[in-house]
RNA sequence: GGCUGGGUAGCAGAGUGGUUAUGCCGCGGCCUGCAAAGCCGCUUACGCCGGUUCGAUUCCGGCCCCAGCCUCCA
């Protein structure tokens, strides 16, 4: 029985779908005015899993990740370049998707993005003006009126007293009150700007989830999710401004994916100490990114290190080593009812615990390694299964050569054929039991990366 | 100040009212020409103070500390 953390109840519950054996999710995408930060790809990477978990449980997964395209941040950043917003949104649309894809992150089942939908938006906050929930600024922008909404801090837990008490930003004059947030901005000269009923402007951030979200899952849908700086006031918004539209509950399972930090702190953009994951990518393999982020539950801190990405390679160096002697090439995925599905099922189960799961996959691996020599054939069995779990977490799906080899090779700038004359020496050296010189070649080959390790039967292979 | 999380062995990071997490590192053994990989075994835990209990790291209360949110942020 699947159960997931809400939010919004502060507990762990008991899932079910509104519609059986379906589900409709919705998870806050980025805007895109630079490069995405380790920060997102965790976020990214925490939802695919739970995507392929769900579905890999049997459930059709309905996965919308919208891209914001237009903001105040992005309006900025273009007139900083001197270029147009659509050309710098286009560009950095282009790396995250490149970005995800080096990822091994599966692409939602819709990417909506905010410029295409301005009309929607416009629909909603046209019917909160007609219920008296939004009104008009006297400076041509649209606000929703926070009273209005009885539920509101629901899902932050927080009360619009202790809220209005914690206020320490300017407040805008327009505002009724300061907890107020803009539906649609009135546009400044020279401002990319649509046309409206109430002039032209452009959409709030808040409005674009709950129209983009209404129109890929309808007004009530199962799993809305986002990274933990998501929940307030955004989240919070959402759900004011669509349940006051639409009469109805929102979402109903409410998901949020803890920080990455770096020394104890949140890795942000604003803070600057962030790594973007294409500097990551140059040092280390996007599975190790993946696995790394793997190691802890998706709602814990998850502290970025050198020290944490060295050891995720090396842990994962290890799953790939007891998988490089099984022949596991695809099919006979019937082991479904073995013991390690089970542990692996019951793990993820429990709101999505990857580092227990990860933990039936170094124990599959330990008995694969015991049992090969004996049995091969059952070792490549367990082969297979490792992989089939692995696959729902993103991970194992390369040839182990590939995995093993291609970095080392890179790194050293060799060839395949540079490294292997170079083993043909030390072999030759060995069978004339000269070992000083096989030692010598050995060293060589350790300093350029490549481990090398012999077996009884006298063959080499290397690393 | 209010509201969320969290404090687990050398490090990372799960979990549990009494019995092995897991990975990395360290130590011993097997294997090896020596290594590496692998296997076997071992060492180092549950912030502090009370309470409940036959028994608490795990439940309850208090305290201390850390992070996050209350402004844009995944």
């Amino acid at each position: 029985m699947l159960k997931i953390y809400n939010t919004l109840t502060q507990k762990k519950e008991e899932f079910k779908s509104i519609v059986p054996n379906k589900i409709g999710m919705y998870v806050c995408g980025m805007t895109v005015y630079d490069y995405c930060h380790m920060g997102h790809a965790r976020t990214m990477v925490a939802f695919d899993v739970i995507v392929r978990y769900l579905r890999a449980s049997g459930y059709e997964v309905n996965y919308v990740c919208n891209i914001t395209d237009i903001d105040d941040k992005i309006i900025h950043r273009a007139n900083e370049n001197k270029e147009s917003f659509e050309k710098l949104t286009a560009r950095f649309i282009e790396a995250l998707e490149e970005d995800m894809r080096a990822l091994y992150v599966l692409p939602p089942s819709w990417q909506p993005r905010a410029t295409a939908h301005i009309e929607e938006m416009q629909v909603i906050i046209n019917a909160l003006l007609e219920q008296d929930i939004a009104y008009l600024g006297g400076n041509g922008d649209v606000y929703y009126d926070v009273s209005t909404f009885p539920h509101y801090g629901a899902l932050s837990h927080r009360h619009l007293d202790q809220l209005q008490s914690g206020i320490r930003v300017e407040v805008a004059e327009a505002k009724r009150n300061p907890l107020d947030f803009v539906l649609w901005k009135a546009a400044k000269p020279a401002e990319p700007a649509w046309a409206s009923p109430w002039g032209q402007g452009r959409p709030g951030w808040h409005i674009e989830c709950s129209a983009m979200s209404m129109k890929g899952l309808g007004e009530h849908f199962d799993i809305h999710g986002g990274g933990f700086d998501l929940i307030f006031p955004h989240h919070e918004n959402e759900i004011a401004q669509s349940e006051a539209a639409n009469h109805q509950t929102f979402a109903n399972y409410w998901m949020h994916v803890g920080f990455l930090q770096i020394n104890k702190e949140k890795m942000s953009k604003s803070l600057g100490n962030f790594f973007t994951i294409r500097d990551v990518l140059k040092q280390y393999s996007p599975e190790v990114l993946r696995y790394f982020i793997l190691t802890s539950h998706y709602r814990s801190p998850l502290n970025y290190s050198e020290e944490a990405l060295e050891n995720a390679k090396t842990a994962l160096t290890r799953l790939y080593i007891a998988l490089r002697d099984s022949d596991c090439l695809e099919e006979k995925s019937e082991g479904v009812d073995s013991v390690w599905q089970k542990r692996f099922t019951e793990a993820m189960d429990d709101d999505f615990n990857t580092s227990e799961a990860l933990a039936v996959l170094f124990d599959l691996a330990r008995e694969m390694n015991r049992i090969n020599v004996e049995d091969k054939e059952k070792a490549s069995e367990l082969g297979q299964q490792l992989k089939a779990l692995a696959n729902i977490l993103g991970l194992l799906q390369q040839p182990p050569a590939v995995f093993l080899k291609e970095a080392i090779l890179q790194q050293a700038g060799l060839d395949t054929t540079q490294v292997e004359s170079l083993i043909q020496q030390r072999h030759e050296a060995r069978a004339a039991k000269n070992w000083a010189l096989a030692d010598q070649i050995r060293e060589e080959l350790t300093r350029l990366g490549v481990v090398i390790e012999d077996n009884k039967a006298g063959g080499t292979r290397w690393r």
